[in-house]
DNA sequence: ATCTGTGCAAATAGTTTGCATCCTC
DNA sequence: GAGGATGCAAACTATTTGCACAGAT
């Protein structure tokens, strides 16, 4: 599921997103994109802590939160007790969660046509739509026997 | 968006359902469940805790981990902090949600067209897919001025 | 009578905040 | 040098667990 190519694009538009921002370059941020860069489903912010020894955990949710204004970042809840985070490339495709309840494992998909189904519904609201996710929720192939 | 009709069918599923699944019929449950099916959209633990001063908060968990393990009720993340809780009417028709960033407001929705994708995505899964939730993210009419 | 259900209080787990210090601009 | 960035520890909030007692079957 982790992929272990950076998406050096993605990393870079949100360093500068963040500098227009205002924010200035610290080494805790930068490790924080750094690491959802190469990363391409959801981490929690314990799993992020964990990972970056050197980084303080408040840090670590500081800049989750950051990024997350800049939607350059999506929370996602996957039924764990904590929240996820994985990074939304500006304009690229993006992709949803199954999360099997037996395990717990999570698998990402993609689908044009429930994109386009979800755009619509986007269009016909009296909200100004900015971001979505879908969940579905079931039993992986192992667990099913 | 509360709706003060209580949805008797639910809660008469739930009760038998319960009472199949082998838990006894004791107070606590009932008014959790009694609350649930007056309500059509999502009420946090927090929230039923203190609608029901008599009953305590350890049951009022204890209650919807039991319902959702049922499928009679589903659990909903909504952004804030406390998860989302509210019934699910077994083959009847299910709504997802519209958050407002700004505002927090949650506005229900239905779409016939989004069902459809998303038993599609679920019948080509390799998961046994048993539930899903949709949630779309912006900014309503009234904080968008 | 038995064994589950319940409330209370304590324990956890995740997340946020206060603050002194470090580092970028 | 000024003001944001960071780490640490304390504070909070939501949720879970342990346990003695009440209540359902």
């Amino acid at each position: 599921m982790a992929r272990r190519k950076t998406d050096s694009d993605w990393v870079q538009t949100a360093f500068s997103s963040l500098r227009e921002a205002g924010y200035r370059t610290g080494g805790a941020r930068s490790q924080v994109v750094e690491l959802l860069g190469c990363e391409d489903c959801a981490l929690t912010a314990l799993e992020i802590d964990r990972r970056l020894r050197a980084v303080g955990r408040a840090s670590v949710y500081r800049t989750l939160e950051q990024l997350e204004g800049l939607r350059l970042v999506q929370r996602v809840d996957l039924g764990g007790e904590a929240a996820g985070y994985e990074r939304v490339s500006p304009g690229g495709h993006h992709h949803h969660h199954i999360v099997c309840e037996s395990c717990g494992k999570v698998v990402p998909f993609e689908d044009p046509g429930l994109e386009r189904a979800i755009k619509r519904v986007s269009l016909e609201a009296s909200f100004e739509v900015a971001e979505h996710d879908v969940t579905l929720r079931g039993i992986c192939a192992r667990c099913n026997g």
